[in-house]
This record gives C-alpha cells, sequence and structure tokens, in this order.
DNA sequence: ATATAATTCTAACGAACGTTAGATAAAAGG
DNA sequence: CCTTTTATCTAACGTTCGTTAGAATTATAT
C-alpha cells in the first residue's frame, strides 16, 4: 500500500468535507468516497461522525493555534506581529482549513456546545496573553488595555482575511494596519 | 386569526433554526412543528427549502444591511462611528439573526455560490463607501488607504461581537478603539 | 345560496442518512 | 502451518429527510 495511513487519510478528507459542507451538509458515505474506501471503515477508526468531528476540533485546531502561539518571539513588535499574520498565508491548506473549521465553532457556527466551551476558554487567554507580550513596550501609551483590545481585534479580521476567506494579505498592507495600532510603542 | 401572517411566521423562525443549526441541520418539519403549522404548509409559501434560505439572505440581509448603511450621517467622525456600531447593540433579534446569517454566507460558511457571489459584489463597495465618508477628515493623516482599510477591518471586528458572538459592546469601549484608528482625523 | 378560490390538512413516496451485522481477506505470531 | 488479530468489505436496518398528491376546510365573490 502507497497510501498514508488511512487514519489519517479519512481525518484529511473529513476537514475538507466539514468546511465545505458543515457539520449537517457532510455524510459520511461522501467522505468514504472521496477516501476510496469502503463507508464501514470509517467506523473502524472513528466510534462515529460526532468523533470524527470532536477530534479534528480538539486535537488539530488546538494543536495549530497552539503551535502558532508558540512562534511569538520579538524584537521589533511590529516586524514580530507583521510576520505573525504574514506567516499564515503560507499554511498548508490542510492547516488553513482546520483553522477555518475552528473560527468556524469559535463563532458558534458549527459544532455543539462542549466545543464552544473549549473555545471560549480559549479567548479568554488572547488578550492577557497579548498584553503580557506588548507590556514592556507600551510606557509612552496612553490606554494601554484599549491598544491591546484594539489589536487583538485588528489580528482577528486578517486572520480572518486569510484564512476563513482564503485570500493572501500582502506583507505591506499586513504592516500598515499594525503600524497604525501600534504606532506609539517603543 | 390573531396570528402575524403566516409566511412572515415561517420566515422569522427559518431564521432561528437556521442561525441554530445551520442550512442542512433545518428541518422544515421543525421549522412547521416551532410556527404550528403543518408541514406543507411551508410548501404552500416557498417552493423549497432553498428558496425560503435565499429569500431571507436577499431580502431580508440585504435590506438590513442598506437600512444600516443610510443611517451614515457625520459632524465628528469618532462619535458618528461610535453611534453606527454601538447601535448594533440594541437591534431587534430577528435582525440580529439575520445579520448573523448573513455573515456567515459572507465567510462562506452557508449559502451556495450565488449568494456568496452577491456577497462579493456587496464588499467591493465596503472600502469606497467608508473612503468616501472619511475623505473630508483625512487631510493630515499619511497613508489615507490603510487608515480607511483598518477601519473597515475594525468594524468588521466590533459587528462580529455584537452580531455574531452576540456579546455587548459598551460604547467607551467602542470609542477608544476607534480614536485609535482614527487618532488623527480631522 | 352557490360556485370559485385560497388555505390548511393527513398521508405517503422515494431518497439519503448514520449506523451495524456479519462475512471475507490480509497480516502477524507461535 | 495453523491460529489469532487486524483490516476491509457487501448488504442491510431503521430513521429522517425534502417533497408531493389529494382531500378537507375556510373565505370570497357572484
Amino acid at each position: 500500500m502507497i497510501d498514508k495511513d488511512l487514519k489519517e487519510r479519512i481525518k484529511e478528507v473529513a476537514v475538507e468535507h466539514f468546511n465545505s459542507n458543515g457539520y449537517h451538509g457532510t455524510t459520511i458515505r461522501n467522505i468514504a468516497k472521496d477516501v476510496n474506501c469502503s463507508l464501514p471503515m470509517i467506523y473502524y477508526y472513528y466510534r462515529n461522525k460526532k468523533e470524527l468531528f470532536d477530534e479534528i476540533i480538539k486535537k488539530e485546531f488546538f494543536n495549530l493555534i497552539k503551535r502558532q502561539a508558540s512562534l511569538l518571539r520579538m524584537d521589533n513588535v511590529i516586524d514580530f506581529y507583521t510576520k505573525f499574520v504574514y506567516d499564515l498565508n503560507f499554511l498548508s491548506s490542510y492547516d488553513k482549513q482546520v483553522y477555518r473549521l475552528g473560527i468556524k465553532v469559535y463563532l458558534s457556527f458549527d459544532g455543539d456546545e462542549e466545543l464552544k466551551g473549549l473555545m471560549d476558554e480559549w479567548e479568554k487567554t488572547i488578550l492577557p496573553r497579548h498584553y503580557q507580550i506588548l507590556k514592556p513596550y507600551l510606557k509612552n501609551v496612553e490606554n494601554e488595555i484599549a491598544v491591546v483590545r484594539t489589536l487583538v481585534h485588528l489580528l482577528e479580521t486578517m486572520i480572518e482575511n486569510i484564512v476563513v476567506k482564503n485570500r493572501y494579505m500582502p506583507e505591506k498592507e499586513i504592516r500598515e494596519e499594525l503600524a497604525i495600532v501600534l504606532r506609539d510603542c517603543e
């Protein structure tokens, strides 16, 4: 068999389907067809449809954003955030789709209450984390918290642009927008 | 009959269901149950499920955002945008859900290619419109276009916060964030 | 009052869904 | 080589879905 691990391939195809058609619009039969395996094979590796969806969010998505968050290093704070956003353009198609699916759940457009709860937990950590990052650079800034909040909001839209709408954002545009919000930093 | 127009009530319930469960997760039977009418009545007023969904986006959503866009008057540009966003907090539950559903389609999380096309058309008008609004106030601003783009991005996140995540945003927070982006205006 | 049109219903059709039973084939272990 | 485990399949079950046929009821108009 030249195939990658079948379980892995099922998950990859499932990501595509959940992304394009949502949880309810995705059928196990269609996944099986695209994976080129029989329908019960999916039940061989995953207890049911919900477990398949949950594994994508719980493992793949949260791994991805933790991986992304760990990339945060900096000297110049604008350089740093620019690179952070710009690099999203070059995520693998799989990672982008996992990210997109996660945002869909984050916005309560899919998934169940349990997954939404996990998202809310994660969300609570966002602002403090960026505040920690920015703190040393916010000396001559008036309303620190507002700047951090605005930055986070701006990041959210840019991430959505690249990952959800699947648009390429040039580095110049990213830098320009970040510079407007962070102009008094450092 | 004390009821509101049945056709209207069907649409209202449909908005709730499409919002909570997505297009594929919504069933005509459940809508009928909540409307308290028999299942074929829905087919009496709407050709099929898709036409019902389409009418919500094409009529309700686009009417709503045109109504919102027409509210744009101004003296102080920050006051003006602050009010624009802040008032979203007080949209009726129905309007909020229509708005939310529209954003879901806008992000390609639901709906078909045709509806997405309409969204893309609308999206193209957003930047020029705000540029027109801001132009008189952008005299002493360096990179005009970048400011307008950043503003539009920030508006997008705040709208999403209020309408999609259904969070209340206090006027103070809205004003603070807008002031950071628009601080050199006028 | 009666005929016509507008609403509403019960009942069902065929298709597609999630899921499982149970058989078969392939691989691994002794 | 035989046994046991792992991987895969065909076929089906019961449910629910979108949709429609066709009858019953109500309102409107003549």
